[in-house]
DNA sequence: GACAGAAACGTTTTT
DNA sequence: CGTTTCTGTC
């Protein structure tokens, strides 16, 4: 048998060696789906059938691309056989756009905009338009926006609004689209949209990418949305290479416009397909899979799919009810240090909640118990303020004219500046046909700003090798670390803006560092070789996997969640959400519910989700003085609790590799760890961008 | 324009 | 209840 097929069952093989023409595998979690399409890509390019750059993979998160890229290059054992393009829906977009300046509205050095700086520019068009913005949130407006663009390339104008919303968006789509023109920028959503534009209406672009890639795949095909399922058929030649992977069961981003009929669909739409549907699986034992089965079969929508096992373990599926949330989060900490003193290890547990809201109880208790755990989701490290103000000083650096950057630069280093003078000047600048930075260098006579302007200039003319260099030099030379120090904080700021040096030493274009932190996710950044329990979303856990899995606030109203109660489909939605969390599982699956919750000022009562009763007869059930609601306040020390540090696995002695350690590889070089999975690190490597390598291929140092 | 203290407000999910 | 946004003063 060829290598590359061992470790495969037979569906499995069949799906590597269906290399050409139209293929769909369509099945249930943990069936060894990413194992296929991995083995695929490394077939393909072993024998010859492909080049490593006729290859597009397409995954759903940048941390699932650079690990699929790291399990290519492990099966083919040649890192100049990988294929470059292994990314993101989005990751691919901007590097279309940057690949085709002239073919689009803007430079090749475009900037993207982050959710908070695009909801800023729509702010900024409200309030000049004289809206209240009260009536009308930014942040809603900005996801009406985004809502429009991720439905089509092409952008209505309302002019003929049927409702007070739509009116709104006439007046202000035109302005923050002009306003994103301005700056150079675009937002997430344009990496689609003007992508798409371009294959739809520049033929040369399309016969381009048309002729480049002659294999094309993507995973968690369910969840893709109506503009990334055309790019992908502008993008395919008339041979049609293209192989789908995914599970309707899975389709858990309707809110954000994916359309399960995509994958549903496949076969009709392509002529000649081969459906591949895989059916063991190799993750979870018998009474989870069957517990998550019971749960999804209610759903009447769905294209059923039964698994199976070969695990025999007789552990039973959990459904704990406590008396309140609080009562839960202790629970669970507690659950997790009998597992913990029973020799597993914190790393094998992970909590998953509906609401991003939940971990705030969760790490109360963490704390308090002393256990060490993460949070995923919510807040990304690039979103903190010292870094995204430090992003926009270099960010201004390369345009000199980006206002919300320069805004940003004048909240810290200069003081009696607001959005009034900065008006004042940009339209000085207008005046003059200047850009902002140009305009300031020659004009100022304040001295903090010319020293800002000194510093950007000095910094921009000397040759530094590394971003790091350059952004070090900025930030000192214009007094920005001076003054995050003196802030009460300061300590712990100059730490992370630290932290943002070492990642950007592993780049040699500002463009490419710029890009990378706009596009890289909380989760991106998760280490799963760190000791410790990983808390996030349960739309976050798709596509992992965790021995131990608890998940806390199963409630009507949480999930399914009160805002999808009116209408059926959303239901099913939330079902599927609550079977993608349970087939996260491999050894034991724990669901706990609180009969009382704190909200909106007071205790509420909660009653089980409708899902609850769905689970087989063989869950164990059980409950605990439910009535004892009184203690929900918190304290510093529980009762009853034996620290668990004695059997927490303190690290090796030597240095641990972990985020912001510098490594050296064979191969990539100097780079800078920014996430760990088991043995392997994924890593920023000097010109080699995101890439995944074994921790024992490469020495680490703090 | 900056800051501190007061009021409102709130609970989806994210590339 | 805890967090974010607003308001009034300097
Ligand atoms: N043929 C196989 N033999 C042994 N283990 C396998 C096999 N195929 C897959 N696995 C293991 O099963 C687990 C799930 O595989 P994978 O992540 O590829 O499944 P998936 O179908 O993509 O899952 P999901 O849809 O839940 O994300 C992994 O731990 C993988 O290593």
């Amino acid at each position: 048998m060829h290598p590359i097929l061992e470790g495969l069952n037979e569906e499995q093989q069949k799906v590597v060696l269906a290399t050409h023409g139209p293929v769909l595998v369509l099945a249930g979690a943990g069936s060894g789906k990413t194992r296929a399409l991995t083995h695929r890509i490394a077939y393909l390019i072993e024998q010859g059938i492909a080049h490593p750059q006729q290859i597009l993979a397409v995954t759903f998160t940048n941390k699932a691309a650079a690990e699929m890229r790291h399990r290519i290059e492990k099966l083919l054992g040649s890192p100049a056989n990988t294929p470059r393009s292994v990314s993101t829906f989005h990751a691919m977009g901007a590097k279309m756009l940057r690949e085709q300046p002239g073919a689009h509205g803007r430079s090749r050095g475009f900037s993207i905009l982050d959710m908070s700086d695009s909801e800023k520019l729509v702010r900024k068009a409200l309030k000049d338009n004289n809206y209240s913005l009260k009536e009308w949130s930014p942040q809603a407006v900005r996801g009406m926006i985004s809502k429009i663009k991720h439905d089509s390339p092409d952008i209505p104008d309302f002019s003929n609004p049927q409702k007070p919303s739509e009116e709104v968006l006439a007046k202000i789509l035109p302005i923050y689209e002009r306003l994103l023109s301005e700056h150079d920028a675009y937002d997430f959503d344009d990496l689609l949209r003007i992508p798409l534009k371009m294959l739809r209406e520049v033929p040369s672009v399309r016969a381009y990418y048309q002729s480049r890639f002659k294999f094309v795949s993507v995973d968690e095909y369910q969840d893709t949305n109506a503009m990334q399922e055309e790019i992908i058929s502008l993008m395919l030649g008339p041979e049609k290479n293209v192989c789908v992977v995914g599970d309707d069961y899975q389709s858990i981003y309707s809110w954000r416009g994916a359309n399960v009929d995509h994958i549903l669909q496949f076969e009709q739409r392509n002529p000649g397909c081969t459906t591949i549907i895989l059916t063991q699986n190799y993750r979870s034992t018998p009474n989870i899979l069957e517990a998550a089965n019971k749960v999804i079969e209610q759903n009447i929508e769905q294209k059923h799919k039964k698994l199976w096992t070969t695990r025999t373990s007789t552990q039973a599926v959990q459904v704990r009810t406590l008396p309140s949330d609080r009562g839960e989060a202790t629970w669970v900490c507690n659950q997790i240090g009998e597992h913990v003193r029973s020799g597993r290890r914190l790393k094998d547990c992970a909590v998953l909640y509906r609401t991003n809201a939940q971990s705030r109880l969760m790490e109360e208790q963490f704390l308090t118990h002393r256990i060490p755990y993460t949070i995923v989701g919510g807040f990304r490290f690039y979103d903190r303020k010292e870094i995204k103000d430090a992003l926009a000083l270099l960010s201004f650096s390369l345009s000199l004219s980006s206002r919300i950057h320069f805004e940003r630069i004048a909240s810290v280093l200069l003081t009696r500046v607001g959005p009034k003078t900065i008006d004042k000047w940009e339209q000085g600048a207008r005046n003059s046909g200047l850009t902002l930075g140009i305009y300031l260098a020659q004009e100022t006579d304040r001295s903090d700003l010319k020293k800002i302007i000194a510093a950007i200039y000095r910094a921009k003319q000397t040759n530094h090798e590394r971003v790091s260099d350059l952004l070090r030099a900025l930030l000192t030379d214009t007094g920005f670390m001076t003054a995050l120090a003196a802030l009460p904080d300061g300590k712990e700021r100059i730490e992370n803006v630290e932290e943002l040096f070492n990642v950007a030493a592993a780049y040699t274009t500002t463009e490419a560092f710029l890009e990378d932190t706009a596009l890289l996710s909380d989760l991106d950044r998760l280490e799963t070789e760190t000791d410790r329990v990983t808390c996030m979303s349960l739309h976050a856990s798709k596509g992992l996997e965790f021995p131990l899995i608890f998940i806390i606030g199963c409630e009507e109203g949480l999930i399914p969640h009160g805002n999808s109660f009116n209408s059926p489909s959303s239901i099913e939605e939330e079902r599927r959400l609550l079977y993608v969390g349970m087939t996260r599982a491999q050894d034991k699956l724990t669901i706990t519910t609180s009969a009382y919750r704190f909200m909106g000022g007071e205790m509420t009562p909660q009653a089980p989700s409708r899902f609850l009763s769905d689970l087989p007869e063989n869950v164990e059930r059980s409950q605990e003085n439910i009535f004892n609601v009184q203690q929900n306040s918190h304290t510093n020390s529980p009762e009853s609790w034996d620290d668990i540090s004695d059997f927490l696995h303190d690290e090796p002695t030597l240095v641990q590799p972990m985020s912001g350690s510098y490594v050296s590889h064979p191969q990539f070089g100097k780079g800078v760890i920014i996430g760990t999975i088991g043995e392997m690190l994924t890593c920023v490597f000097e010109g080699h961008g995101v890439k995944s390598v074994e921790a024992t291929s490469c020495s680490v140092s703090s």
